[in-house]
RNA sequence: GCCGAAGUGGCGGAACUGGUAGACGCGCCGGACUCAAAAUCCGGUUCCCCUCGGGGAGUGUGGGUUCGAUUCCCACCUUCGGCACCA
């Protein structure tokens, strides 16, 4: 009897041999101009570093590491690497919370983390390892921000923003909620004009688009990527307004109702409202301003105000009423709308309160319907719309833009949902923007050789009005670099999302200190293979990311346009119903399972648990099984070396279903991602060995076990693999099925009579269909469904089964 | 409203291109070992009926295609997710 199974004691010897051999590792390639076909870049997305491990890392690094060890092992060239998001709101407020340095505490918790990942048995490249906070870093972010506002890809504008009075900062619209509240403390967001700056990712809208098709995600993320996009086809109408003699655009998806635009209206932010004077139509504006969007989302009432104002429509030369209502927009298209109560059911809801006229434009091409007619098929027809009567709707839509364009009072147009990324944010514990504020020169880049402009120390992290950055006078105070005047700093710092933009290129050249990458290795390495993570990144993340290629490109930085060329999306992982995330923080600590059970065995669990893909509840009843399925392969291996002698295997049941086992996970984890149901195959293969399983093929059948279980549980895989009499399994090429004994040379058919299972025979694999027929004839079951009669048609599927039917 | 994904035992889930539905695991039931318990091992476990040979039903609902449908088609219901007063 061998001694029982300790995975502590088992664990650290193994992670103490790959460190020495520094087995994680991977050398970028002496030539990386030549493409590899054998690389493989498998990327998870980088920690922020909070104070522990949660269930959603053990999740999202477990599947990584399988990938890469798997990946590793078929002769692939992978990868693998890690750092830290480590910027960020959280230290910052935990700092003036607690006390302490942000850099303190993110550096703290970034030792812990680290740890509980090389407890965990994952394989990453340590000597890679890069953290967004240090400045080798980020003055190569800086460097490339300087590019980017060389090109006026990065600039300054006043705009609305959406404030958060408790952060006492400005947050994209990304991280408001659907509520209305900061997605980091749930306070209410307030609406703010300040000077901020943008970078202009509009610019790429139609490219973001356009290249989803050349990668090769999940429908569900594209989709959501089109949709945060919002492209929509249309046309801009000028409406003159004939008081001010001014023209104002319109963005309209349905150029066909022109001729039914019985008013028009602003949106209570429109820069025309402001100069309207009368009292009224302000007192209106103040009221409706303070709502907030989601009130006015939500008010079937529509509320507004006659201007006095009156547009012309372009199309008919007809005199509107202006109105402001705050069931407009102002976030889509121009913010100023020509209503159409006929056929919307918002400007239908305004007119019966208004008592303004609705007219029908379109009619379906048999029958009448009752007003408004919102929805629209191709036999519509245009009607009351002059010269345009009788034409199809889009057709006629088409031609009323087509004469606009000629007479220069409308055009095509496409709008988009998306909006130029606002990525200042008035914190510190973030990249410092490396401009220069000089009121002779304006806005001045530092030069490339003061690089990096580094993040001064201050007294208090807590934003009151201006950024905390401002306190550190002695640092914000600095010549002009053009003009050598009085010069002051940025105190605004990146959002966090402009770190995770290139931090993977960083990784493929980590010390380069004349440059953010070498060009050559960087295309040598990327586009990422593999990139795992979590659907909450769909969106923003992963469209700023590759915002981001796309501009590197353009300016001829990088070979390649799209970052990642699949990306497998983890599921959440729950307990207790509650989400495991950073904000909700964990309800079980991974730290202490993996204490109690071991490394091997959550990393089975949190894999068993489920499909990858998709959400999953943990419970510990499974991290009990894991063990025990572990326990009992450590018993029925050692075992086996006891008892079953070395050698060729001999072929015998026991070796061809190892073969089939062989088969099955090199697919599940190949190819499907299906990591549940490959460990399933394993402990089915594991269920063949019991104590008293012995010969030749017994021992290829536990070496066939270990060997598939290694991505899965590689130490307790190493520690059997040399009891086995083998060295270094992480270096073994994976195992490969040999067809032949994939093959039976008897294989059981199914009977069926009228699609019914009747009988089950054992029939040479090689046997005609005429043959099996007559076989299948004999049985007695399969006759006594016949009731004596003759089938009435015969189906033969060779090999699996003959169906009759009467 | 539009778009996307999904509905299978008591539970998590399997079934890759239409071919033995319920792999693997949890839980439960029975047994072995034990003074006892834990641990471990062996057997059983979709439901209903049964003369213990079997028989019938069954993958959200209703239709369809097919010798045969969890898988394909149509309609519907439910759940989850994304987008949305988008003019």
């Amino acid at each position: 009897m061998s001694e029982t199974y300790d995975a502590n004691t088992i664990e650290q010897k193994w992670q103490r041999v790959w460190d020495e051999a520094r087995a994680w590792h991977v050398d970028n390639p002496v030539d990386p101009d030549t493409p590899d076909p054998a690389k493989s870049y498998v990327l998870e997305m980088l920690p922020y570093p909070s104070g522990s491990l949660h269930l959603g890392h053990l999740l999202v690094y477990t599947i990584g590491d399988v990938v890469m060890r798997f990946r590793r092992r078929t002769g692939l060239r992978v990868l693998h690497p890690m750092g830290w998001d480590a910027f960020g709101l959280p230290a910052e407020n935990a700092a003036i919370r607690e006390g302490g340095h942000p850099r303190e505490i993110t550096e703290r918790n970034i030792v812990n983390i680290r740890r509980s990942m090389r407890r965990m048995g994952w394989w990453f490249d340590w000597e890679r390892e890069i953290s967004t906070h240090d400045p080798r870093y980020y003055r190569w972010q800086q460097w490339q921000f300087l590019r980017f506002l060389e090109r006026g890809l990065a600039y300054r504008k006043g705009a609305p923003v959406k404030w958060c009075p408790n952060d006492q900062t400005v947050l994209a619209n990304e991280q408001v909620l659907g509520d209305g509240t900061c997605e980091r403390c749930g306070a209410l967001v307030e609406s703010r004009v300040m000077e901020q700056w943008f970078f202009r990712i509009t610019d790429y809208a139609d490219a973001l688009l356009d290249d989803l098709d050349t990668v090769d995600w999940p429908e569900s993320i594209k989709t959501r990527q089109r949709n945060w996009i919002g492209r929509s086809e249309g046309a801009e109408i000028d409406f003159r307004i004939e008081e001010l003699g001014q023209d104002l655009t319109v963005f309209t998806t349905r150029p066909d109702t022109l001729f039914g635009a019985t008013f028009f209206v602003l949106a209570p932010e429109h820069e025309l409202v402001a100069r309207i004077e009368s009292e009224e139509v302000q007192a209106y504006v103040r009221h409706a301003a303070a709502k907030k969007t989601e009130e006015r989302a939500a008010a079937v009432e529509k509320t507004g105000i006659f201007t006095d104002l009156h547009a012309i429509n372009p199309v008919n030369g007809e005199r509107v009423p202006v109105y402001v209502a705050d069931y407009v927009l102002t976030d889509y298209g121009t913010g100023a709308v020509m209503a159409v109560p006929g056929h919307d059911q918002r400007d239908f809801d305004f007119a019966q309160a208004f008592d303004l006229p609705v007219r029908q434009v379109i009619r379906p091409a048999e029958g009448e319907v009752e007003l408004p007619y919102v929805s629209h098929s191709d036999s519509d027809v245009l009607v009351n719309s002059g010269e345009f009567d009788g034409l199809p709707a889009p057709e006629g839509g088409r031609r009323i833009v087509e004469r606009l364009e000629q007479e220069g009072r409308g055009r095509f147009a496409v709008n988009y949902r998306l909006r130029d990324w606002g990525f200042s944010r008035q914190r510190y514990w973030g990249c410092p923007i490396p401009v220069v504020y000089c009121d002779a020169c304006g806005i001045v880049p530092v030069p490339d050789d003061e690089l990096p402009v580094e993040l001064p120390d201050v007294e208090d992290y807590k934003p009151k009005g201006q950024p905390p950055l401002a306190q550190a006078e002695d640092w914000v105070r600095t010549a002009c670099p053009r003009c050598g005047g009085e010069g002051r700093r940025e105190t605004e710092t990146m959002d966090t999302f402009v770190d995770s933009s290139w931090y993977f290129l960083r990784y493929c050249d980590p010390e380069n200190d004349s440059a953010p990458f070498d060009r050559a290795v960087v295309d040598y390495w990327n586009p990422v293979d593999l990139y795992i993570g979590g659907v909450d990144h769909a969106t923003m993340h992963m469209i700023y990311a590759r915002f981001w290629m796309k501009v590197l490109n353009d300016l001829g930085y990088i070979g390649f346009r799209e970052p990642f060329a699949s990306f497998f999306s983890n599921g959440w992982v729950t307990s207790g119903k509650t989400k495991i995330s950073k904000r909700s923080g964990a309800a079980t600590g991974p730290d202490e399972v993996v204490e109690r059970y071991g490394a091997d065995s959550i990393r089975l669990c949190i894999l068993f648990l489920g499909p990858a893909d998709q959400d999953m509840e943990w419970t510990e009843d499974a991290a009990e099984a894991m063990a025990r399925f572990v326990r009992r392969l450590w018993r029925v291996v050692n075992e086996v070396v006891e008892n079953a002698p070395a050698g060729e295997p001999e072929g015998g049941p026991l070796a061809r279903k190892a073969h089939e086992t062989i088969a099955k996970v090199t697919d599940d984890v190949g190819r499907r991602f299906a990591f549940n149901t490959g460990i399933s195959a394993v402990m089915e293969l594991a269920n063949e060995l019991s104590p008293d399983t012995t010969g030749r093929d017994a021992r290829f059948a536990a070496e066939t076990a270990v060997s598939l279980l290694q991505p899965y549980a590689p130490h307790v895989a190493e520690e059997l693999w040399e009891r086995l009499g083998h060295e270094r399994l992480w270096e073994q090429s994976w195992p490969v099925a040999d067809p032949t004994m994939l093959q039976r040379d008897t294989v059981e058919v199914v009977l069926q009579v009228n699609g019914k299972l009747r009988d089950r025979i054992q029939v040479p694999a090689a046997i005609g269909d005429d043959e099996l027929v007559a076989l299948a004839l004999e049985s007695e079951r399969v006759r006594a469904h016949l009731n004596g009669g003759e089938p009435r048609k015969t189906v033969v599927v060779p090999g699996k089964l003959v169906n009759f039917v009467v």
